[in-house]
This record gives C-alpha cells, structure tokens and sequence, in this order.
DNA sequence: CGTCGTCAAAATATTTTGACGACGGTGCTATATT
C-alpha cells in the first residue's frame, strides 16, 4: 500500500465514515491526485461523489464542482459542511440565488484559502471575473458532477455546458474529475471532447441491474395506451414514477390515478417551486404513492424503495429512458420497468430535436470575428450581437463543432480561409450532422421497443457491455420468445472499428444472428443485415 | 410529427365533422416590479 493509498483510505474512514472503499473509487482518486483527469461512470449510489471529494481534501488548493441544478448543490454542500471539524472541509456554493453582498462575502472566503469545495454552475464559469477569480486560487480540480449534461444540454439547452472545456484552460488547467452514472460510448465521447480532457482515465462501472424486471407494452389507439397505463400503474407494488413527455400529460394521469384512489402528485417545471418541493418531500418520506412527472424528475433524487418506473411515452434516446428507468429498486429489491410504446410518439422526440444554424447570428459572429484584430473572447460577442447570450453561445458552439471557429485559452478566432458564406455553409451541415445522429439514437429507442431479442441484452449492448445468455428478468424472456441477441462472429467483434463505403468510419457496437449495429460518427446509429454486409463488402475492419 | 382546441359549416335544430393553427422539455441568470 502507497503513503498515498493509505491516506485516502484514512481520510475516507476518518473524516468521512466509509470504512470500505471500493477499488474503482481508489483507482480514480490516485489517478486524480497524481494529476491525471478522470472519466468515472458509476451508478448512483456506489459513491461517485466520494472521488472529487476525497482527491479535493487531499489536493493542495480549492475543488471547483460543477453541477447543474442550484438544489442539488446546496444539498452536497450542506454535507459536506456537516462533516466532522477534522475533516478541515468547508464548501460554498456560488449562484443567483445568494445576494450580490453574500456572493462577495463567500469569494472572499474562497480567495482567503478557506474553502475546499466551491460549487459552481456552467453558468457562472462563462462569466471572465468568475473565471479570473477561480485561476488566482489556483484549483486543484475541476470536478464536473452529472457530466452527462454536457453531451445532453451543451449544445441546445444550457450551451455554456459546451465551454467548459475552454474554461477549464482559462482557470489555469486544473485536473478534471468528470463523474456520471449513465454514459454510453458516444456520450462518454462527448464529455471528453466538451470539456477538453487529456488522456483520461475512463472508469466505467458494469450497467446491469439484475433486480429491474424490463418490459415493453406496444399500443396502436393512442386512448387505449392511457387507459393500459392507469390500470398497470394502479396494480403495481408502490411507490414508483411514471414519466409523460408533456406537462399535460404528466397532470391527467396523475389525475386519473387519483381518480382510481391512488395518490398521485404531477411533477414538471411549469409548476411553482414550492408545490415541486412539497411533492419531492412528500415522495422522499413515502407519503405519496406515485409521482407523474416529465424529465423534470429525477437528477440528484436517490430514493432506495421505488417498486416502478414506468413510462407512458419513449424517451429520445435509451440513455435518457436508462437513466430515469434506473430510478427503479435501488435498494436491490425486485422492480418493475415498463415503457407503453406507440410509434406515433416517436414524432414528438424528433421535434424536440431539431437543430438548426441561426443564419444571422452565424453571419452576425464571423463578421465581427473578421473585423477583430485578434482573438475575441465570448463575452464580447454577446455584447457585440444583438441576440440572447444564449443564442450567440450555442451559435459558437457550432461554429467550433464545424471547424469554422477555433477556441483557445486567448479567445475565439476563424479558422483561416473562413467567411460568413463558408461558416454559414459548415454550420448549416453540422447541424444536420447533429440531426441524423439524434435521430439515430431515436431509432435505437425504437429498436428496444420494438426488438425480438432479450431487452436486457439489447440495452446493455447500447451502452458497450455483452451479457452472454439472455436474462431470463424480461418480458421477452418470460414470454419464451427472447432470441439471444449476442453471437460470436469471426468478422466484426463488438467496439471494434470499421469504414464504411458512404457512411465512413463507425464503432461496432453489437452483432447478432443476422444483423450488426454501427455506431457511425457522422451517421450515428445504423443497423445492417449481416447477409448484406457479406455479399456486399459493405464494411471493412480497421 | 402528432394532438388538442377552436370555430365554422354541415347534418338536423343539438350534435357531428372537418379544417386550421398552435403547441410540445429540461434551468440558470439578470432585471424589473410587488
């Protein structure tokens, strides 16, 4: 055991009271403290949080942690200001909901050596005196908890996600310790690239949960799919969730269910806090028997005794509906995990995700940028064109996805050869990009519904693992009629690379009887028939 | 892309049908108004 191991196992059992650490948990914490960035997929529960905040004690100066929602910092930073004086940790988190007087007085303590942990949104790092006050305290770490967010909010919903890697540099490059529960190889892809990590350590936890029984109930009247899910939700074991794509939706079950004597609260962003809060205690102390929410639901909630998670529209892709199915049994108790399946639904994710360049502000940003002598930074832009920050953000985004803008620790500049016509051009095509691959991950949703074989293979072979036989804990399973969908083929083996003639280069990410899955990186998701693929020399190994 | 609400016309004097348009999810932050 090194001085090093045998530190982190006494602060852990010391200061924390985890007398077992895990090896996973140690592996990333040394890797970490010797400066190396880390990449930790982990299940909730298993102590994710336990590496930054074991490797920022141990670190000489401050953790800087992102994360993505006010509450869930403040509940993390209660915590761990809870902890024993010997622990010698004091955390503050830094956002709007603090006064302007508060929020200096808490810098100070920060920049007074004070603080071990400062929580921060992607938010406040997009603003240049946040970042020039984080660089002069030198961080040791840049922990970056629910890293999924990058992939599934950077580059629409909250852009700023997506400049995180540029201010990971401009705060004086401190080691990244990236931690998520749900990741699947091309999302994990994006988190490394969106925050700019160097040779990480990628740590990736096994996916399967035994004790969640997967179903799939498919329905052709639109009535007839509502009416299934209220019986099924009224007849299963409590408490559960049941997730609507619609705030509507989510209030008219949970007025239905009401109606069948269950109690029922709805849960979505267009309530007040207040009546969100109260449904959240209320489903944390078991006093409510079921929650109808949209994706609004879930993030940072652990909550051990959910019986279900069922869904009564698809998700937009299986990494979403995994991490809001996973919600389920996570005590290790049997639950059940059933989606209601109408293709017609599909419609409604693929409007959710239409991506499109913003012509003027693609124009409005290249001009300025050709007018500038040399690099300019974001928060000139913002300035300089007359749109939303938010709008210039996820414009520049793009334009850096494209090539056509580069980004640097000085600033933003056009690649050279660039004008508002080329620009305009490479935007409009990445934008399509970004369309075709979200629409892939669409149909591997499509695909688990609607697949023959066992769900849990399925699902497992979409975030990279092989389950060898099928599951015998899924309804095509229980029904007899689950083809193993796992096969040993001398050609393509799983996570290997391949090139296809149009479609370029992809990642192989399952083969079965007759067909093989392609994870291409221009294309996204392609399924392909084995037979086809022979006879046409469609793919070639690389 | 699909669903829902509105409104007018049609089939019959109140309900039915069709056309048309609007809307659909996730949160932080800054700023103005109580």
């Amino acid at each position: 055991m090194t001085a090093t191991t045998a530190a982190i196992h006494r602060l852990a059992s010391e200061a924390f009271g985890w007398d077992e650490l895990r090896p996973s948990q140690m592996e990333a914490v040394e890797a970490a403290l010797s400066g190396r960035d880390v990449l930790a997929v982990m299940p909730t529960g298993y102590g994710k949080s336990a590496v930054y905040q074991l490797a920022g004690v141990l670190a000489e100066g401050p953790c800087v942690v992102v994360s993505p929602l006010i509450a869930l910092q403040t509940d993390q930073r209660d915590g761990l200001n809870e902890l024993p004086a010997g622990a010698g940790t004091r955390a503050v988190a830094i956002n709007s909901s603090l006064s302007a007087r508060e929020q200096e007085r808490a810098w100070q303590s920060v920049e007074n050596g004070e603080v071990t942990f400062l929580f921060l949104t992607p938010e406040q790092l997009a603003k240049d005196e946040v970042l020039a006050r984080v660089r002069d305290v030198r961080p040791a770490f840049l922990a970056v908890d629910e890293a999924h967010c990058v992939s599934a909010w950077g580059h629409d919903f909250r852009p700023d996600y997506l400049r995180l890697g540029t201010a990971r540099h401009r705060m004086g490059s401190p080691t990244i310790i990236a931690l998520t529960a749900t990741a699947s190889t091309p999302v994990r892809q994006e988190i490394v690239e969106g925050l700019a990590m160097d040779d990480p350590l990628v740590i990736a936890l096994g996916f399967d949960r035994p004790n969640l029984h997967w179903a799939v109930e498919r329905h052709h009247e639109d009535d007839d799919k509502t009416d299934a899910v209220l019986e099924q939700v009224a007849g299963l074991p409590r408490p559960g969730l049941l997730y609507t794509a619609t705030r509507r939706a989510a209030e008219d079950y949970a007025a239905g269910l009401g109606e069948r004597g269950l109690t029922a609260r709805a849960y979505h962003a267009g309530q007040k806090t207040a009546d969100r809060e109260e449904t959240l205690q209320l489903f944390l102390d078991g006093d409510v028997d079921v929650v109808v929410a949209t994706s609004a639901f879930g993030m940072g909630i652990d909550k051990a005794d959910v019986r279900f998670v069922v869904h009564a529209d698809i998700t937009d892709s299986l990494d979403t509906y995994y991490q809001e199915a996973g919600r389920a049994g996570r005590d290790g108790q049997e639950a059940r995990v059933v989606l209601h399946y109408r293709s017609e639904d599909l419609g409604l994710r693929s409007f959710f995700s239409t991506h499109h360049a913003d012509q003027d502000v693609v124009t409005a940003v290249v001009r300025e940028l050709q007018r500038a002598e040399g690099p300019l930074r974001l928060t000139h832009l913002k300035r300089a064109v007359e749109v939303s920050a938010r709008r210039v953000t996820g414009t520049v985004n793009l334009l850096q996805a494209a090539g056509a803008v580069a980004s640097s620790r000085k600033g933003l500049t056009l690649v050279e050869g660039v004008g508002p016509k080329t620009a305009a051009r490479l935007a409009e095509e990445t934008a399509e990009r970004m369309e075709r691959i979200d629409g892939s991950r669409i149909e591997m949703m499509r695909g688990y519904a609607e697949t023959d074989g066992c769900r849990r293979q399925y699902l497992l072979g979409y975030f990279g693992e092989e389950l060898a036989d099928p599951c015998g804990n899924c309804d095509t399973c229980d029904a007899g009629t689950a083809k193993d969908l796992t096969h040993d083929d001398a050609e393509f083996s799983r996570q290997s690379g391949v090139v296809h003639r149009e479609w370029g280069s992809g990642l192989v990410m399952s083969v079965d009887d007759d067909r093989i899955t392609v994870l291409f990186e221009e294309q996204g998701y392609r399924t392909l028939s084995l037979e086809a693929v022979r006879e046409q020399g469609l793919l070639t190994r690389t």
